[in-house]
DNA sequence: TGACATTAGTCACCAGTTGTGACTAATTCG
DNA sequence: CGAATTAGTCACAACTGGTGACTAATGTCA
């Protein structure tokens, strides 16, 4: 067996790192030197035995400058599709970064609204749309707005958090209903005045204990 | 770089084939020989660009004698706990065997119900407890039940199985209401006398297009 | 200064969905 | 025959979610 500290992982963890941009979720790639200044998701090859999860934060964690605001694993890849590294499998994490995180100087990384993503190699690429897919999905399972938006925050920024993850529209008084409803939020005293219109108050995430949601049968796949 | 033939993934894929054995979910576990006779679940480590869920079809057709009902990954898992291989990583899987389904005769293989699993590689436990867990999830998103029944069924035979894999009791009219509003079955012009009480119709699973079920906002995590 | 545009926040109604108990139907058993 | 048993349906009450209209508080501009 090979010398432990030289050793590493024959798999590579790949992190999709999102977060809103002008009222548009946005991709952090980076520009490496080792591939022709071509675009890619950020990922490394692991040490053995490092937890998954850890490496990627650290992944994510360099990309940024700052700590990821959650992350979650997507799951293994290994089609024949091709990878930056020549490696077998690749692990895909998406990750989220607070609102209005810039990406570290030096050039080498940028953000990317998802609708105008350059080319990057084809398995990230499925790594990218599996993750904005998982992430849609775990809205209703984890606070994942709240990762996004500052400490304080007024009720309509927290909508239009969730419109733009969602990919819609929501009712204001639906939505606040709902909101109440989860007891996810409480108020501070303090109202911010944004230019024209009524000042809104400000709202803290601040969840509470409650009976965990006992619904009834649904069969709503698309067969 | 090794010969192609003779090269071997350095990651295994874990199976957790689950099926329904006298009303309680049980999984099959294998004995072998290399691990001095203890249980595991059925894995093994790939050919090198083997597609993943290839290879875990591949193993529990091997387990099972018949092709799997179901297959989903569940994700990479690299904690410190061990597997039978030493391997760095392994890729675990869920699959549903059909009802009824015994063992390859030979004594290798057997199921336990969920409740008196034996002892098995650690790492191998936290697999089968999210796919379990991946399982129920999946249950309104994939038409998981039906795969483990016959291709005719009593409604209420479907609604067992629905409880089983779902752990908790439905009641008859909603269970119903619900079935008929998804478009996913059609009555045969059979009927089943089981023993006493009135006979059942037979049912037999066709899905049919609907609207793609616009459901509101729902904030129902448990924060 | 006062009308108006703009954004925040609330309300009440209605339509649809879900929980539930009670009912009818068809069979076996004694 | 009647009781027991299982299948299948119904109707009502309670709850949920979509929606438009309302009030409130601010800035803008004539």
């Amino acid at each position: 067996m090979p010398d432990r500290r030289a050793r590493r992982a024959s798999y590579t963890i790949d992190v999709a790192i999102l977060t809103a941009v002008k009222n548009q979720l946005a991709v952090l790639l980076r520009r490496s030197p080792e591939l022709r200044e071509k675009w890619s998701l950020p990922w490394d090859t692991p040490g053995v035995d490092e937890p998954l999860a850890t490496v990627a934060a650290k992944i994510a964690q360099d990309s940024l400058g700052i700590a990821p605001a959650w992350l979650d694993q997507i799951g293994a890849v290994a089609d024949g599709r091709r990878h930056p590294a020549e490696s077998e499998i690749s692990i895909g994490f998406v990750s989220l970064a607070p609102l209005g995180t810039p990406p570290p100087v030096g050039g080498n990384h940028a953000w990317f609204p998802l609708s105008d993503v350059p080319q990057i190699p084809p398995r990230q690429r499925a790594i990218l749309d599996s993750g904005v897919l998982l992430l849609r999905y775990r809205m209703d399972q984890a606070p994942v707005a709240f990762r996004l938006l500052p400490s304080t925050f007024t009720l309509s920024e927290l909508q239009q958090m969730y419109e733009l993850l969602l990919g819609k529209k929501l009712h204001k008084a639906s939505f606040r209903r709902a909101l109440q409803a989860a007891y996810l939020v409480e108020p501070t005293d303090e109202w911010r005045s944004e230019g024209r219109g009524r000042p809104a108050q400000l709202y803290r995430y601040a969840p509470r204990k409650r009976r965990p949601a006992q619904r009834g049968i649904r069969l709503d796949f698309v067969a």
